[in-house]
DNA sequence: TGCAATGCCCAAAGCGCTTTCAATTCTGGT
DNA sequence: ACCAGAATTGAAAGCGCTTTGGGCATTGCA
């Protein structure tokens, strides 16, 4: 069924049929409701494709998702962010288009999806420092919204968690437990958000008239084995470590794991701070929390994205958007004094 | 640009154009050339919205993925699937339309698709032992392929892993090592793969002349804190089991965790064997398998998922793909003769 | 040389909507 | 009874592409 037999079996025009369906004013409410009612009979489904020539909108939004290096690793917590902002988009009537290419073809799926007109604006994931996505977008005249931010946090609309201040806070609750050595186990830190954090991390400690120790400082790809092999390896020197402070809590998975093998009991002989993103299947939370923990839900973020890039897509020329949201510290179990 | 202003820069019609540029036979080689170069010096780029509409195909393949429960949790296998998937449908031309709704929301998801025209085929993940959707999207006429089957495996096209005899072989190889109170910590047993391993797993058992434990088995959502939980449960019981068979690696650390807190070491004084989706985050093979596993890559599975569908995309009318995947059983650090 | 078969290209008709512009009918005010 | 203006409705022109149905040269064959 499509609109040129609906409206012929209303006797009406497609123009009458069409606007009564949209909404517009011009219809009387008498035909409104005749057109209404047929079509739900019918179970009239307007086609998208034609809707979307017709009206130049896709009514779609991309994200491309890029999976790092060699290991291929796709980040789990996209997953999350992503139903957050589907829930947003399906009540908006927007459709979610995914893109899931390796790094260097990023560029290439940006440049389709502005040249093709299959989306009406981009979610950007996992800023780096400085990353080339963002002078891309501004180019194309894509609309776009970074989670997370740049360097260069100007021209363009965000949303991003106070990385610093968390660990800084955190840094400092481990300083205020008596601990000196104080282990960070970081993401990439070409990535932004790593980078933020490592700085909040070496300003607690400076505050404290501590210098960071390179050797207590790692940063890679954010996996359990990851998190496992830089605690095992901090663990195993002399002088090692009393707290740790990791990126995630996968990562810190893996740094448990490490500790409890050499005997150590978490809270007693080793603290472990961890940011969490709230992920649905990891949840922190269960029993009390486990892991004494950074917290700020990358589902919540999700939501409040897409609202934002949604917004931006109606309205391109609006002031920009910045917004930062606070992290909390839950304090779980596995903190404790310096031993 | 679009194709009548190319067509017009280069004093040829519209038609000759496009079928220069979609390789149609009938456009001389030279014409042909031309056009391409002028079409890259351009940076042309069809409009995807017409030329969806003229063709009638989408070009679009939809993923409705369902969350489930209080917990709202997102599976985090999705991630690396749609991963594998999406390398198909981006080498194919195809683009990825994301829906992730709520469970009771899928149907009317899937309708809207088949009504509106968005998509050419859907994939279906996670099926249960009885699934409304596979009726569903029969009735709609959609294409679809089925990421696991259900009870009924008959008129559609399916690729499951053989979840029964990787459960079964798994069972088998710890009675072989001398367990005989084996748990089984598995997922939601409505699910198609669970009741499958849960099958496997009593089989095996009964195949000894051992009853299945109702005590021993419990099914649910597969988090890290189920796991936790439920091992905790059984392991402070009195005559509690030797070994565990988990259906998540995720659930999997739960376990582990729980027998740590209580001083068994894995291997020694408990077995534990997972099956284990090789998430890229979750590298089970990191510095030797640090769990016994049956293992399959979900996505691998993704990619030769996406090829079934396109392939059935491309043709309807073909007799319908079954592919049965077997498990690999690899042996990690976790496993070892019964105490 | 004549005629059918190719080869190559074009005009125009869709695809199924939205939206502009115009036409018609109804009002209310005079 | 007459007319401006509001209220409804329709015809038709796109949106930018693909594809059908020719048309005109050119070629191959008798």
């Amino acid at each position: 069924m499509n609109l040129r037999e609906l409206a012929a079996s209303l006797g009406l025009s497609q123009t009458t049929v069409s606007r009564a369906l949209n909404g517009y004013p011009e219809v009387s409410t008498e035909t409104r409701l005749r057109v209404e009612a047929a079509a739900r009979a019918a179970n009239y489904q307007p086609n998208s494709r034609a809707r979307r020539l017709a009206t130049g909108r896709a009514m779609t939004i991309g994200h491309v998702i890029t999976h790092t290096g060699e290991t291929e690793m796709v980040n789990p917590i996209f997953a999350d962010f992503l139903a957050g902002a589907g829930e947003v988009y399906a009540r908006e009537g927007y459709d979610l288009l995914l893109s899931i290419v390796h790094e260097g073809a990023a560029e290439r799926a940006y440049r389709q999806m502005a040249a093709n007109g299959s989306v009406d604006g981009v979610m950007v994931q996992g800023p780096r420092v400085e990353d080339p996505r963002i002078g891309l977008l501004q180019e194309l005249g894509l609309p776009f919204l970074v989670h997370g931010r740049t360097g260069e946090s100007g021209g363009y609309n965000w949303l991003d968690i106070a990385n610093l201040r968390a660990f800084r806070r955190a840094t400092e609750f481990l300083l205020d437990l008596g601990h000196r050595r104080i282990a960070l186990i970081n993401g990439q830190e070409a990535m932004d958000f790593a980078a933020r954090r490592r700085r909040g991390y070496e300003e607690a400690l400076r505050a404290r008239g501590i210098a960071p120790d390179p050797a207590l400082m790692s940063a890679d790809v954010m996996t359990e084995g990851y998190g496992h092999r830089a605690a095992a390896n901090l663990l195993d020197r002399g002088n090692a470590p009393t707290a740790f402070l990791v990126s995630s809590v996968i990562s810190a998975i893996g740094v448990r794991q490490a500790a409890i093998e050499r005997g150590l009991q978490l809270g007693r002989d080793i603290s472990i701070i961890t940011h969490d993103d709230v992920l649905s299947y990891l949840n922190n939370d269960a029993e009390g929390p486990a892991f004494t923990a950074t917290r700020s839900s990358i589902r919540a973020a999700g939501r409040r994205c897409a609202e934002i890039l949604i917004e931006r897509i109606k309205h391109p020329n609006a002031p920009f958007v910045h917004e930062l949201w606070e992290a909390e510290l839950m304090v779980g179990r596995s903190t404790g004094p310096a031993p």
